[in-house]
DNA sequence: TCTGGGGTCCTAGGACCC
DNA sequence: TCTGGGGTCCTAGGACCC
């Protein structure tokens, strides 16, 4: 806890859901919702107009769309997520060097690393409502919510209660005074399962776990817990700012839509998830050295296989290799019905050492594999609902929805306001998906807004 | 047709080494 | 040969976050 309210976070407001409404002019002001939208999807990002319907996060998809048949349901755009956040962060680091970047839509700054001040309310008023507008220039209206207190914990705090569009700053002095009163869950760390074991020590609020006797709440928690979450009970809370925080790990993992319980149909998707981290880990410039296999089953338990190699690999045969040896050693859990497999990699290292009798002995695995299965590339009938298209003479637009040979496009983006709806068959060559650019360095944050 | 996908961090036990 | 202790690495599982 620093003596300024130095720290500053920003959490763009339903992220997801608000990109698409600024893109498709005809889903401003009603009920959005991003996520899986296949049979066992959930939600990611519901707008706040989809909200009032009771719809939110990780909720299963049937459930929302019981809630409200009526909104329109996407299943995301990432790369026109990525070019927003990048935009963002840009703007962030016109502040300060130090930004903390925590999803695509939220990161902290280090407000006194980027040689501010001025720390009066008045100031840092100025500072926040500055921030939100230039998000706002930058990425064609999106809003966001900012925090601005003496550490991490307040900031967050005071971005979470500036929600939607506002801006809250906790005055130093004022921190332990105002958590007195709240839920133990809402302390960054309190979840579910460590919510209902305080619970079962009658602590429900700060104040009472304040009132804790430091021995109880190590026998509930263990020590480190129990350290920290005191800790913060008080507000004390002296984590930094960390701009560059290494990847450790690269997974890819996928719910079927049905249980899968055969080696025969499991090994090829273990084998391309494989290629597939290989290629993401290439991407990234690094090696791995531990190849980590997980499923999930039908009844919903997580068992994961891991192998660490002696040295490193980033090859898509090594790893698909090693990924379905891993998957056999659980071959005796298939009966029970796979629901979900995932392949990752961790243990990165900046050069290859590749042990020469562990490749071999991979390979060797690999041999009675049958061959990876290509990714799925579907020509026209991979048209998603929300994917922006483009029709020859038409122009731009998106999918509004598709099926029975037949895909619905509605022909508008940001800047058009609300167009007209046409139908094509999937395979109709005038149209074609619009192709994402992202780009590969940050954007630029638009002219220097802070030197006036 | 209950419950995604991408991550981070922590714990606990065993192997192994000094 | 009746019993140490510390440190590191590896594995499996779990909690949590967005």
């Amino acid at each position: 806890m620093r003596s300024d309210a130095s720290i500053l976070h920003l959490d763009l407001d339903a992220f997801f859901a608000a990109v698409e409404q600024r893109d498709k002019p005809s889903l401003r002001g009603k009920p959005v919702v991003v996520g899986g939208v296949s049979g066992r999807g959930v939600v990611s990002t519901a707008s706040y107009e989809a909200r009032k319907f009771g719809i939110h996060s990780a909720q299963p998809m049937h459930e929302a769309r019981r809630l409200c048949p009526n909104a329109a349901y996407l299943s995301g755009r990432f790369g026109a997520y990525r070019i927003a956040s990048r935009q963002v962060m840009a703007v962030l680091r016109r502040l300060s060097p130090l930004v903390e970047p925590l999803s695509l839509d939220e990161a902290y700054v280090d407000l006194a690393a980027g040689g501010v001040t001025d720390f009066s309310p008045a100031a840092l008023q100025k500072l926040g409502e500055d921030v939100r507008g230039r998000v706002r220039a930058v990425t064609g209206g999106l809003t966001a919510s900012a925090g601005i207190g003496s550490s991490k914990f307040m900031a967050k705090l005071a971005s979470e209660a500036a929600k939607p569009d506002g801006l809250v700053i906790i005055a130093p002095g004022t921190e332990a005074g105002r958590i007195a009163g709240l839920s133990v869950r809402a302390i960054p760390g309190v979840g579910p399962a460590t919510a209902e074991r305080l619970q079962r020590l009658g602590i429900h609020t700060v104040a009472e776990l304040r009132a804790a006797t430091p021995n109880e709440l190590r026998r509930e928690l263990g020590q480190l817990t129990a350290t920290w979450l005191s800790a913060l009970a008080y507000a004390e809370d002296d984590r930094g700012v960390s701009a560059d925080r290494e990847m450790k790990s690269i997974s890819v993992e996928e719910t079927f839509a049905v249980d899968l319980t055969r080696l025969a149909e499991l090994e090829p998707v273990a084998a391309r998830d494989g290629a597939v981290v290989a290629g993401r880990l290439r991407k990234s410039g690094a090696f791995a050295r531990t190849i980590t296999v997980k499923l999930r089953l039908a009844d919903f338990t997580i068992h994961t296989r891991s192998r660490t190699l002696l040295g490193a690999v980033d090859s898509d045969e090594t790893i698909a290799a090693v990924a379905v040896a891993l998957l056999r050693e659980q071959q005796h859990l298939l009966a029970q019905g796979i629901r979900l497999l995932g392949v990752g990699v961790s243990g990165f290292t900046n050069e290859a050492q590749e042990a020469l009798f562990e490749v071999s002995a991979a390979r060797r695995d690999e041999s009675r594999v049958t061959a990876p299965t290509p990714t799925v590339r579907h020509a026209h009938a991979g048209y998603r609902a929300g994917d922006d298209v483009t029709h020859e003479t038409l122009g731009p637009g998106w999918v509004w929805g598709t099926g029975l040979g037949l895909v619905t496009v509605r022909f508008e983006t940001a800047a058009t306001g609300p167009g007209p709806v046409r139908t094509f068959p999937v395979d109709d060559p005038a149209l074609r998906p619009t192709p994402v650019l992202v780009p590969d360095e940050d954007e630029a944050a638009g002219p220097g807004w802070l030197e006036e």
